[in-house]
DNA sequence: ACTTAGCACTCTCCCCCTTCGATTGCTAAC
DNA sequence: GTTAGCAATCGAAGGGGGAGAGTGCTAAGT
């Protein structure tokens, strides 16, 4: 399956070249542009076999050659994952991230600026959610006589809050006290185990007990949370979205949050990454985009996912290193703080 | 300034055709589609004595007539802000609210989602910020040996987060005993106000008490926060947006976040709505869309913005009476728990 | 003073045609 | 395996031209 000498770097070329310029390339350009000692018509020739074993396509019969998913493909596997990001860059977003260093959300929102202004196409993280949800702290505040704001601290320093409306009132202390208990009681259980555990609980314990699980689950259910998305505005400023129609598919679904559910990360180690190409990807809606991903974070205990989305025509190496570089500064941060 | 008779209800047809069918509205449609017992003709002078007001414009000399910004503004005063939404669609909201009504974020979703569908635009709301935040309740969890999460409750059930590092170990203990006793003495304070207390305290007790200033001080700053947007796509889908390059600015502004904060609600009451069409915004990107926004909660303590942004070409009615209804929701919602 | 019919005029939209330039595919020669 | 040459193909751009929609104006009617 690999293409040998001359051709695999004429389909090198066009995809580079079709990446940069977004038009068809032409064999003329092929040659003239790169230096290469032979004719257009031997380029040509290469590109009719390239063509045969469905590398290349062309819009109509006297344009350019376009890359196909295939050739994609081909090209990202030839410049493997091993990129790395210039030092500027790595300096930049290095330092920008220290000085929030505090505050997950904030990280998270400024490595996607960031991530999104790079590649000049969408970014996506998700929080690190623990695969398993595990309990880790509980606070309850009254708000009136009768309700309770409930404060969930999972571990990877997830937050959650609901409201809890009692049968009875309830006072501040009386509020401590149980949230100390279940606190206590709970440490380090998943949804599950708090289910099953039999202590003898009091009726608002148990109303809260209850309150804990369905919280819980509900996070473990949403595996990744609706992830931080920027750079929807550069991804459709590109020149495949103009005049399309598509781009409002592609709007609807990135709004509605779901879709990365449905994207495996499974048997995807800390650092490497996964690229899906055109129609390799599940939903409709991004079989004319690629999508890469990484995991970050520790595995088990508190990871995320983070990814470039863009057409197929996309700066495979510029996202690959950037996505290196962001998905090792994240699990670190994360391993300081979990 | 009023328009009488018959013009009025020509320049109010012309409104709402242009607003249904996003075409010019010609002459004869007006008094064929609504009944008219005149000829073109006569409609035609009163289109001519429009125009010379400002009320119309031709995109160009014999095409139908368009409402200018003028006589959106003459429609919205002349409808009016009492409008009532049809009794099923407030069932609808009412008892999709109901069923969340533990979770202010997932009201907010909600109800941004349940808007957007309706008036098939952008919703956008934001959360039930006090005006001046305001110190209610503070939690330590231990995360590492020196480190531990600070969780932060405001009235008006906000919850705010971050990572505080200490100096020494410092055990769960210590911190929710540290937590406690922070908790009682700023109970109720602005972020000035803990600033100007001058309680002795440990040193960690200051770290803790200064993160604190740091947060509230945040929170007041970003006025509104980042709003709830929902419905994107459906307002690029608008027939206004097709191949138009426009639709990439108003995202781009839209997705940085801090674009309502220019926007004042001052003078605003509760119930009460603002509608701000075309060249009356501020910003330019939004100088050819309309925005529609109503303040909801309670006045200086937990209130938030609820919105719609659309086409200068929007259903009025819809949107204003279902901001009426969605707004006395939310300030219920929000009364009750604060 | 208001309304109307009639008509010329204007402008867009769509379709067809042509031209131009770019680029390929093929063939035959090297 | 490579090249030159050449016909063939296709899209983009531009130029009519006709159809259709709608106005503005004028002069007559109420």
């Amino acid at each position: 399956m690999t293409l040998k000498g001359r051709r695999e770097t004429v389909l090198k070329i066009i995809v580079q070249d079709y990446i940069i310029g977004a038009v068809p390339v032409a064999s003329r350009a092929i040659v003239d542009k790169h230096g290469l000692e032979v004719s257009p018509a031997t380029i040509r020739n290469d590109i009719a076999c390239l063509e045969e074993e469905g590398y290349i396509t062309h819009p109509h019969h006297s344009a350019g050659s376009v890359p196909t998913d295939r050739a994609y493909r081909y090209y990202v596997e030839l410049i493997g994952e091993n990129i790395e990001l210039p030092s500027g860059e790595q300096y930049l977003i290095y330092h920008l991230l220290q000085e929030t260093r505090e505050e997950i959300e904030q990280w998270l929102k400024l490595a996607a600026a960031w991530l999104a202004r790079v590649v000049c196409n969408v970014a996506v993280i998700t929080s690190p959610g623990t695969t398993r949800s595990r309990f880790k702290h509980l606070d309850l505040v009254a708000l009136q006589d009768f309700v309770a704001l409930l404060v969930l601290v999972l571990y990877g320093a997830k937050v959650k809050q609901q409201v809890v409306a009692f049968d009875r009132r309830i006072t501040q202390d009386e509020l401590t006290q149980l949230a100390n208990k279940l606190t206590s009681i709970y440490a380090g259980m998943a949804s599950s185990e708090i289910l099953a555990n039999k202590v003898e609980l009091s009726p608002e314990e148990k109303q809260v007990s209850h309150c804990l699980v369905k919280m819980i689950a509900a996070e473990d259910k949403l595996e990744y949370g609706k992830p931080y998305l920027d750079g929807l505005h550069l991804m459709l400023s590109q020149p495949e979205f103009a005049n399309n129609p598509k781009a409002l598919n592609i709007l609807e679904m990135l709004e509605e949050g779901s879709w990365l559910g449905n994207i495996s990360c499974r048997g995807l180690n800390k650092g490497e990454i996964k690229i899906i190409i055109g129609e390799e990807n599940p939903e409709p809606p991004l079989q004319d985009l690629s999508l890469i991903i990484s995991p970050y974070g520790i595995p088990d205990k508190a990871s995320g996912i983070v990814g470039v989305l863009g057409p197929k025509r996309m700066d495979y190496a510029k996202a690959i290193s950037s996505l290196n570089y962001l998905s090792l500064l994240l699990s670190n941060s994360v391993a300081e703080y979990i």
